[in-house]
DNA sequence: GTCTATACGAGGATAGAC
DNA sequence: GTCTATCCTCGTATAGAC
């Protein structure tokens, strides 16, 4: 008593008053933390570290971690919904519809890699509501179909359709999903560099390729 | 004031006081709580009342949240351990020792569907402590081994080894942990029936025989 | 070994000064 | 718009009766 109370242990921090950079940063360093814990244990303490703001601003701008969430979600879908709008099948064979498919797939996910880690977390952690919420249109019907428009074309082996989708999203996913745990247990470039990623594509594509391949 | 204190709400619970059956529920209950929400977001009280106990017997057994997920990894990875350690490479071709470690791998996928998704989620969300801990071998590592041989002798095409085993292992373990979302996005039967587990079996075998294969 | 009750900290969310 | 301070719920963990 009588001593002097610090009121203010640290300054104002050095942003701008500026919603547009703000917004931005707390968007990032959400993707980062739902991507590394999922929704329930993410912390929004955390977010607001790392994007260098008071915890405060997140619900000033957002109301609720929730739709928080739900900002990140959308922005981490954006380049897939646009992949999958963007490919036209018309005129092609299967193959070839497939295998631009499958590019676009990998350039989405090479272009986000931690929208595949999100979406791992919602499938496994989530109802799917989410998911359903964002009219998230499903690769996995797309690639099905193809993958029976080119069965009966002659183009593509003998394969059940669905179990096949399934595999070519698993080769195009799991790498990011997993390239935390891949730094643990290999010295070696970061899976998340540049050239990994290249890499990474160039090697799926070419698995994908022999993987439905009628003639072997 | 007067009225009688109802003091048990529940009664005693059937379970019989045996740590012969409480202790595997506890476990059971708790591998599928983690394997749903990974260790952060899991909740004792929800494991306890899958165990049909009441919390305090978690701590009881287990001391802390914390030895009990040892505990459920522990249990995770003993099929895949022995699959690893019975698996031998003497005296057969690279392609041959691939594709039956493959297999003993898919075997102990489908024998514990959840260890996929736990280990999924430990390579996402933990440090890689837990891991290191049980010192568990990489299939990574023996598999790269494997494909190294394999191109050497000529009997693999050209590729990237280390890729290459990300892609068998991502081929082996996405189905288990997409498969919550793949019964959301598409009536037909349960992804976790037997013959679902089956068919991916033999779909996944088929699509590595081909994707490292020599001639196509 | 099983139960109830509770201590204690962490984290989401809000109020209100500046 | 940004900050501090605080409320309140939930969840881990413990104490102690039976």
């Amino acid at each position: 008593m009588g001593y002097p109370v610090i009121t203010r242990i640290r300054p104002h921090r050095s942003h701008s008053r500026d919603r547009e950079v703000t917004l931005p940063a707390i968007l990032a360093a959400a993707e980062i933390e739902f991507a590394t814990n999922g929704f329930a244990a993410a912390r929004t303490e955390s977010i607001a570290a790392r994007a260098n703001v008071v915890k405060g601003m997140i619900f000033h701008y957002f109301k609720s971690k929730e739709r928080l969430f739900q900002a990140v979600l959308e922005q981490a879908y954006q380049p897939f919904r646009e992949a999958l709008e963007r490919t036209e099948d018309k005129g092609l064979t299967a193959a070839d519809a497939l295998f631009s498919l499958v590019e676009r797939l990998l350039a989405a996910m090479s272009e986000r890699p931690l929208s595949p880690v999100i979406f791992m977390l919602e499938s496994i952690q989530g109802s799917g509501e989410h998911v359903r919420k964002l009219g998230m249109p499903s690769f996995y019907t797309r690639i099905e179909a193809l993958i029976k428009k080119g069965i009966a074309a002659g183009e593509f082996r003998q394969m059940d359709p669905w179990q096949g989708a399934i595999n070519i999203v698993g080769l195009c996913g799991f790498y990011y999903c997993a390239a935390n745990n891949l730094s643990h247990s290999r010295k070696g470039p970061n899976p998340l560099s540049e050239a990994s990623r290249k890499s990474h594509t160039e090697e799926v594509l070419a698995f994908v390729k022999r993987g439905v391949a009628q003639k072997i």
